[in-house]
RNA sequence: GCACAGGUGGGUGAGUGGUUAAAGCCAACAGACUGUAAAUCUGUCCCUCCUAGCGAGGUACGAAGGUUCGAAUCCUUCCCUGUGCA
């Protein structure tokens, strides 16, 4: 088995479970940190490991155009390169497909794209998307998709379906024939001669090919499992027919998990939620489920409660560095004036480095000031704070609570 | 004292006879942000009024006068700032 999923807990259609990756046994549901460039800005490593980052994502686009996929692998892959021992998940560019429609061209070969860096001319396909990703070495890779456009009228979403069914299709036979090409345990890694002691726990990692398990014993990465995987996602516009079109499709063709992908995109938050419901029930139950791309605090729990094991969102990251806090009583826009003056933590009810001792005023005259440190601590906040809604969650449905956890955030007035 | 160069909205700084309540940038204020082309983007930013519009008045380019149909722009005097020379 190279990949391994357990249920543990159930309420409603909510679930925790554990994913069993190379780098990390993963407890879900769990939000995923997005770090683009291998990097999620503004935050270092050892503060991501502090805040209990399970697994954070990384971008085959970006990663490809730079620094390139063969100075990573030779680095150590992803993981040695940026030093970061828990696992990672990385998109394959799908998603940069849709974002940068204004500079590419697609085909059912791949996609022609226009670097935004210099307007180099590049080509990806599912091959090398999938080529590039096992150069990365991220735990968890996703097929190469078309995140279908908001709105497509039905031709067209039925016309990116299927096409990213074929892709998936693709993207499985490459992985299967190539994947024993991950840069893992190779001599060329690094040995980091740091050590950082896990939270709570003074005791340090003997090497970066460690990780703690769960039960807290240490133990090479390889015996979790020893290879990547790779996830299919669902694409299907708005329709729910053709999300379980697409469904049955990729789940045909087989993979170990399965993404939700094409929300997000601008459609309402109404029916991005209807949508989920109901791929959701298209999906294997005893597999993990990754809605990307969502969502606010409220969204990923609400998310969760339907069954939803894996999301990520820019928003905490973005917003953060915008000013835009999350907590438990709200938003905050810490740019305005009205905080100036104010003693007060960002959030009283927060544990975090930043709530726990810095004062909103300084928190506001950083902002405002344009000083870096805004954007880490403001970073540190929104993570920790997503990180601990969603450990939150985790134990509402261990305790069969999901349903009261839900109606807290149910009942909030919807703007 | 003399000679130059200047004085523009919170700041900086364009504009040197009419489409100028006056560019741009900054500051200030508000909003957006959901598999990251994002330390980004958008809006407001003299006052008053309303039927809220590329609406109507008022005030404004150091001060006061003047020329002109019309002046931030031209002229006169004064005030102030900088530089140089005594």
């Amino acid at each position: 088995m190279s990949f391994s999923f357990h249920l543990d807990a159930g309420s409603g259609n909510a679930r925790t479970g554990r994913l069993l990756t190379p780098h990390a046994e993963i407890e879900t549901p769990v939000f995923m940190p997005v770090g683009t460039a291998a990097s999620v800005k503004a935050v270092s490593q050892d503060i991501l490991e502090e805040l209990t980052a399970q697994i954070i994502l990384g971008n085959t686009y970006h990663l490809y155009l730079r620094p390139g996929v063969d100075i990573v692998r030779k680095v150590g892959g992803l993981h040695g390169f940026m030093s970061w021992r828990r696992a990672i998940l990385t998109d394959s560019g799908g998603f940069q497909v849709f974002s940068l429609n204004e500079l590419r061209k697609v085909t059912e070969e791949g996609v022609t794209f226009r670097s935004h860096l210099d307007g180099s001319s590049h080509f990806f396909s599912p091959e090398s998307a999938m080529e590039a990703q096992i150069g990365l070495g991220a735990d968890i890779i996703m097929a190469f998709d078309e995140c279908t456009e908001y709105p497509a009228d039905a031709a067209r979403a039925r016309a990116s379906m299927e096409m990213t069914a074929r892709w998936a299709a693709r993207s499985k036979k490459y992985f299967e024939e190539h994947k024993h090409e991950v840069p893992w345990g190779r001599s060329s890694v690094p040995s980091p001669q740091y050590s950082v002691p896990e939270r709570g726990d003074a005791a340090s990692l003997p090497s970066e090919n460690c990780v703690r398990t769960k039960s807290g014993t240490f133990v090479l990465s390889t015996q979790y499992c020893p290879a990547q995987s790779l996830f299919g996602i669902i694409q299907g516009g708005m329709d729910r027919a053709l999300r379980k079109e697409s469904a049955a499709r990729t789940i045909e063709i087989g993979f170990p998990g399965y993404a939700i992908g094409g929300l997000s995109v601008g459609e309402p938050r109404e029916l991005t939620r209807e949508i989920v419901e109901s791929t959701l029930e298209y999906l294997p139950k005893d597999q993990p489920r990754y809605l990307m791309g969502v969502g606010t605090p409220e969204e990923i729990v609400e998310y969760a409660s339907l069954g939803v094991d894996m999301m990520d969102c820019v928003l905490p990251t973005r917003a953060a560095r915008h000013g835009l806090l999350f907590t438990s009583e709200g938003k905050v826009s810490i740019k305005q004036a009205r905080y100036a003056q104010d003693p007060g933590p960002l959030d009283p009810n927060c544990s975090c480095r930043v709530c726990f001792r810095y004062s909103r005023a300084y928190l506001r005259h950083l902002y405002a000031s344009n000083e870096v440190l805004a954007q880490v601590l403001n970073t540190i906040h929104n993570l920790s704070f997503y990180l601990d809604t969603m450990r939150r969650v985790r134990h509402s449905i261990s305790l069969g609570e999901e349903s009261r956890f839900l109606s807290t955030v149910r009942s909030r007035p919807k703007p």
